[in-house]
DNA sequence: CTGTATCCCTTACGATACTG
DNA sequence: CAGTATCGTAAGGGATACAG
């Protein structure tokens, strides 16, 4: 039944919401692929992003209780940050999502190529 | 591995892109749950979306190719959107989001509010 | 009923430079 | 290295009015 998710408070929309952006997925994925990550890793982990959006990305699954941030007190400031277990939960849904890229990710190609041609 | 889905190409990424926005993965899955609908139907269902915002969703996923428009030779214009082979494909990962939404709505939520409070 | 055209607002994004 | 500040751009969203 559809009620089951979009109940009349609308609060199980929140999946939809929380990922809807460009990075904060693709951050969860590699956090849940690679486990505890440094932000300067994460940067050479994921192309073509800037360390200020990865940082707003982070700042933003941070809010939302899906990542957490660790602190280590040293000289050259270290950090690293995790999933909670509403992150770790997450994984699942979005590498199915990124199986499903796998197959139909041509088929997308194809489409816009397509649409563009008109 | 992690490369099979951020191969060097990012085509892969196109799982995360192509519903990185508030709506479309809304829109996906009401035509996965109901099966061909009317926009109109479509506005009653969603709530809390307009007319235009719900057609861009629809322009932005035909672009896409994960939905199909069907045009009716009819006196007052009829019109339906159906799911393609990829949109309905895509239909399994999204219901796997709403069922962690329903179990970590709530965490989502409190994280927030806690963030807010602080 | 469908779809488009405006207008305005908000936010993400991107590049760069700079502070701790 | 981590994070912020600033600037500018682009796109999505919301409301409304209007056209096919």
């Amino acid at each position: 039944m559809v009620g089951d998710v979009f109940a009349a408070d609308c609060r199980a929309r929140i999946a939809f919401e929380v990922l809807a952006n460009r990075w904060d997925s693709v951050v969860v994925f590699i956090l849940g692929e690679s486990g505890p990550m440094r932000p300067r890793a994460m940067l050479d982990r994921i192309g073509g992003i800037s360390p200020k959006v990865l940082n707003q990305a982070l700042r933003r699954l941070e809010y939302n209780g899906l990542v957490r941030r660790h602190r280590y007190a040293e000289a050259p400031p270290r950090v690293d940050y995790s999933l909670t277990e509403a992150g770790t939960a997450l994984i699942g849904p979005i590498r199915a999502m990124g199986a499903w890229a796998a197959v139909y990710g041509d088929a997308v190609v194809s489409a816009r190529d397509r649409a563009d041609g008109l």
